[in-house]
DNA sequence: GGATTTGCATGAACCAAATTCATGAATGGC
DNA sequence: GCCATTCATGAATTTGGTTCATGCAAATCC
């Protein structure tokens, strides 16, 4: 097997192991695939010849040696953190900047914390959100109007920009409780005719439920938007219409009866966000730093999110 | 260019790139290519976006952003060493032992220095030396009796030991100062008959001179064996005979005039030196480390050795 | 007690990154 | 000027990390 030496990349590995308890869910953290870490994990084990954690319980449990790594992990990746911190701001000499364009209503909810978290990581980064709703917020990293986007649509091939997958989640109908709907093992897009749907106010291009399942069916239901999801959940209750939103965005009310929810599409409707980025920002240390912040406050915080494929 | 994030790779380069203070030189440490750090380098520099270090100076001089990765490296490489350490001792239970088998004389010059920095670093890894000489060293390492041998070629495809280069350096005759030979551009094959060939008491295929220069061209000139290097010189001097040796290892005799060298053949004859090493302890840290160490004093400490290729 | 789901391992295929190879340009000594 | 040394560069190559497609085992569900 591969006998590589000790890397930071082992680290990181281990600790979104302990954060998660599980090689799926770490795989998710660091966005590589299950068996990625298998072999990672496999190939440091027989490096050092023997086990560093036990697969067989839930949450794993690290054995000693497997242990002394972590604790290398905690010292190391402060460390690193902080340093990579300082050599970026003796290269680029003042702070940078990160002005964030959001196209999504429900992206606050997991964009504060993380943005939060980078504040606390990288003071002099000066974090801004780009007010208001645009229609193209790819358009905006062209005409360096902002410098990083949120985006449910990976269109690649574009010139400067790179799609960075940030995560996938289920998007599902939302509906009274007791509605006639709720019968169905899941609902077509026929089934929305004759009800009203409640949206934000966006262009249809940035709502998957139309983009993907109502526009190919030529359904075209009755339509009334409003800006918060909490008035969007009082139409909904009371018998006004339905909405369709992550379900990490309703999971509370489902939890307490104040709605229901039901499938869309016998799979199930997926919806995806990623982070667009310009050329001459990817790669740099606060921006990766970002993204993995991103990905780590929306898996662990938000229910059924996972990693996208 | 590649945007690979921080490794401990590139803090191992940084602190070879300080100790050696050039490119070349700290490849050699590493057992790298020159171009490979160039490389290695270029990679981290673009991911920070800016210089790590001068490359006109000599030694290279570090900017802050280079000095603040080193500092890092400083605070990181001494932990890991340490973790790694404990990592073996937990998962092995007892000690590991190394016990090291040499076919070559003078081998001790640098295997000491190695060995006692390995003791310092590893206090628990039992050293030994194998004692007497042995006609196959390898055939130790299969019937376990030794984990490591120092040979002088690596028989490539041997079942389960696989051969580390360690360092190349060149052989010189040994003459007494004022011989006619010393006129020549260099010594062939046949300029050693009609001398008296002082060797150490081993056989003929240990002896790079014999193997590679003499026998292919049917020469077999007198021979006379001595056990120390000092007595060989001895004799070279007084005029009993010719000796081949490393040119490190006569280095101080030929600096203070005691004897002469002379290059045999056109291009010089070149020694290699091997480590070979089970396939059941390869990849062990302590082994790797020992490795890195033997490397390092023997190109640190003597002169005119470099990386083989 | 099947049947389904979830988590991990494994080997092959694939792909990207790291390294080497071959070479050229720049620098410093003699 | 010429040789030796050092580093950069682009292409070829090797290495090894990741994914893909599976299988298996254990837990969970009717």
């Amino acid at each position: 097997m591969s006998h590589s030496p000790l890397e930071l990349r082992h680290l990181r590995t281990l600790h979104a192991l302990r954060d998660s308890g599980s090689l799926s869910r770490a795989a998710q953290l660091l966005n590589l695939t299950q068996s990625a870490l298998s072999h990672q994990m496999k190939g440091l084990e027989d490096h050092y010849g023997g086990a560093l954690f036990e697969r067989k319980s839930s949450p794993l449990a690290f054995t000693a040696a497997g242990q002394r790594l972590l604790e290398l992990a905690d010292a190391l990746l402060p460390l690193v953190a902080h340093a990579e911190r300082d050599v970026a701001r003796r290269v680029q000499g003042a702070a940078g900047s990160l002005r964030i364009a959001v196209e999504c209503h429900t992206c606050f909810d997991w964009l504060m914390p993380a943005m939060d978290a980078l504040r606390a990581a990288w003071p002099e980064v000066e974090l801004d959100i780009v007010s208001g709703f645009h229609a193209d917020p790819v358009g905006l990293l062209h005409q360096d109007r902002a410098d990083l986007a949120i985006v449910s649509e990976a269109t690649e091939g574009e010139n400067g920009v790179s799609f960075e997958p940030l995560f996938a989640f289920e998007i599902v109908a939302v509906l009274p409780l007791g509605h006639a709907l709720l019968a169905r093992p899941w609902l077509a897009a026929a089934d929305f005719a004759g009800h009203t749907l409640i949206t934000y106010p966006v262009p249809d291009d940035m709502l998957d439920l139309v983009r993907r399942v109502l526009r190919p069916a030529g359904i075209a239901p009755a339509r009334r938007t409003t800006e918060l999801t909490v008035a969007m959940l009082q139409l909904v209750a009371s018998g006004r219409g339905l909405a369709a939103l992550p379900l990490w965005a309703v999971k509370s009310y489902l939890d307490r009866g104040y709605v229901a929810s039901q499938r869309i599409g016998e799979q199930g409707l997926t919806g995806e966000l990623f982070a667009a980025v310009p050329d001459r920002l990817a790669g740099r240390p606060y921006v990766a730093e970002f993204l993995r912040l991103m990905r780590e406050t929306s898996l662990l915080q938000l229910s059924g999110v996972r990693r996208i494929v």
